[in-house]
DNA sequence: CCAGACTCTGCAATCGATTGCAGAAATAAT
DNA sequence: ATTATTTCTGCAATCGATTGCAGAGTCTGG
């Protein structure tokens, strides 16, 4: 019962007084097989609890059915949703996938990918840490011709497929929509300037600003690691400032929450001492009192799409073909803390 | 560059003159081989661009050093807590963790737990689906030894590992709370009974009205899928009651989330009017308005013990000892939403 | 009745790494 | 100098499934 554990197809073949190969082309529905022969088939391997060992496919086809995932967190709504729809697509092509979260962690990063490399996934679909700033670690991919697809925070010099939002929209958007609710001295709570989303989204920011015919003040901006505390650090910051800002971009919810936080303790009213919009649309955001403008993302659709484009090219020898760069819109969503 | 692209032990071995074997050795840091003949090897390895192929190896030596999850869903807090936890402790023992998610779908759920046993994981954690009532699709890896620990949703009657809070405790002191802050007429909106921890959290709201003196209603309970549409059909029937309640114990934060936007927009006060109490603690409780008492649970434990717990048992071979059931300790969190 | 076409099944090599065992080489003991 | 011991290496089988190729068996048409 210990050594028994292991039904192979050889077991099967034995007791059947057939050859291993028919069991096996009979279990992959090889329609070569006689009718007759795979019912047969079936049906001992059931009644032997045959269970088939994915590993030793795996091993001989060179193929595993898997597509890894490496992002930075889990438990961000956003991230989840990406996965979802990721998951959503796979299962519909029967990939499973793998999920590991580098926490934002380059080291941890690199250790995912060589593991996932060595697990010989088909693809990876990535979004990187905020530390990342070499990509050698995934050019090992690259070189072998293992497919890739980034999302979201993606990295400009490496040629892979691309799914991202248009953050400079979403952070144009954010700010016309804060002038237009009256802002006129507005700041800026950013993110590491190494991830592209968030240069983009304070480029958008600062454009609306110079449209509008404003100035832009470069101490209302601050580039940090976007956390709660982070956050709270920013806004005390900016308002130390001689010259309060009478509005803000957050380059996510969290900050945004930090602020309307921070604000209320100290009697300081959202929206009508300073506005806020924030960025993401995290479900806390609509339940917070006031309830948080933001920038919506489809994440179940960038999911879907980055699962597509990825297997698609696993399936395609021919890999090295263009790459396409998918920008997907964002949403301005108002809400109570940028209308006065 | 496309046969090429896989190097094998035996590549470096015919490259260097020596056997296939002595490479494996060298390169899995056997002290056999001499300390020179090592060095050589790993660096030779290291030139021609070396990656172990993991299949071959865990098809080798029937272990794959990794643990799989099965939740429900990785984007409410507690189960990405616990995912932490246990990825905390796996990687520290060299341990890869795959993850999945079931939907509470019982059809998925079976798919994800043959999926890894014919990827032959060395151990799973699982967590079960709302829908889940028979555990068949469990059985198959007690069967074949391969080591099981529940966490929090877990099955009575399979003997294996369990990591659960005092769901009854919970229930038992969020009730207690809402009676001493002034509570006469308690509801309750609960979760699926087949989940043993919607039962506790049950029958520690109802002995808690029982010690206090106080009628239990059964009117006054509901139990639903807890999701946000569920509890806001749920606070409506129970404000349809000719009796309307005083306080209301959640199973949740996200039915308790229901239940305060139903009753703002229909302009009833909570506390004031209605008290209420949540489970879980999910960050967004923290912040709404009025911020919701909840009963919170250490989820990033929980997750290390069930790991610590299940590696202890994939490393010992004589695995059908005793099995364990942790109970973990809640911890009732005051805020706004249960205080007047 | 036979050549040719068609169906199905089996043989054996293969994927890439691990490991028990045997034996070569170097060293120590007698 | 010979034997015993220690230290490394190498041979070859093995894990479990897949698949190109060969060939057995059946069927069809002439």
């Amino acid at each position: 019962m210990d050594k028994q554990s292991e039904i192979t197809i050889h077991d099967i073949a034995r007791k059947m007084n057939i050859a291993a190969s028919t069991v096996s082309r009979a279990l992959n529905n090889n329609p070569i097989v006689n009718q007759e022969t795979r019912r047969l088939i079936e049906r001992t391997a059931r009644e032997m609890g045959y269970r088939p060992n994915t590993m030793a496919a795996n091993l001989r086809t060179r193929r595993t059915n898997t597509i890894g995932v490496i992002l930075p967190l889990i438990n961000r709504y956003f991230f989840s949703s990406v996965i979802s729809g990721i998951e959503d697509i796979a299962y519909k092509n029967g990939f499973a996938v793998t999920i590991s979260q580098s926490n934002d962690n380059f080291e941890k990063e690199t250790k995912i990918a060589q593991n996932f490399y060595s697990n010989r996934v088909d693809g990876i679909i990535v979004s990187l840490g905020m530390e990342t700033k070499s990509f050698e670690h995934l050019r090992l991919f690259s070189e072998k011709k293992v497919p890739v697809v980034f999302f979201d925070r993606v990295a400009d010099d490496v040629s892979a497929h691309k799914i991202v939002v248009d953050d400079y929209q979403g952070g144009y958007r954010a700010t016309e929509h804060l002038i237009a609710s009256g802002g006129k001295r507005i700041a800026h709570i950013g993110g590491p300037l190494n991830l592209n989303i968030y240069r983009d989204r304070r480029d958008g920011f600062k454009t609306a600003i110079h449209h509008a015919g404003l100035p832009v003040d470069e101490s209302m901006i601050i580039h940090n690691s976007l956390t709660r505390a982070d956050g709270t650090n920013a806004i005390k910051r900016l308002m130390a400032n001689p010259k309060k800002p009478d509005a803000i971009f957050c380059a996510n919810d969290t900050t945004a929450l930090s602020a309307i936080i921070h604000l209320r303790e100290k009697g300081i009213k959202v929206p009508n001492d300073i506005l806020i919009v924030g960025f993401s649309n995290e479900p806390f955001s609509e339940v917070v009192t006031p309830s948080i403008s933001t920038i919506g993302q489809p994440g179940f659709e960038m999911g879907q799409k980055a699962a597509e484009l990825l297997i698609t090219d696993i399936k395609s020898k021919n890999a090295d073909d263009l790459f396409q760069k998918l920008v997907m819109p964002t949403e301005l969503i108002i809400r109570d803390s940028s209308v006065r």
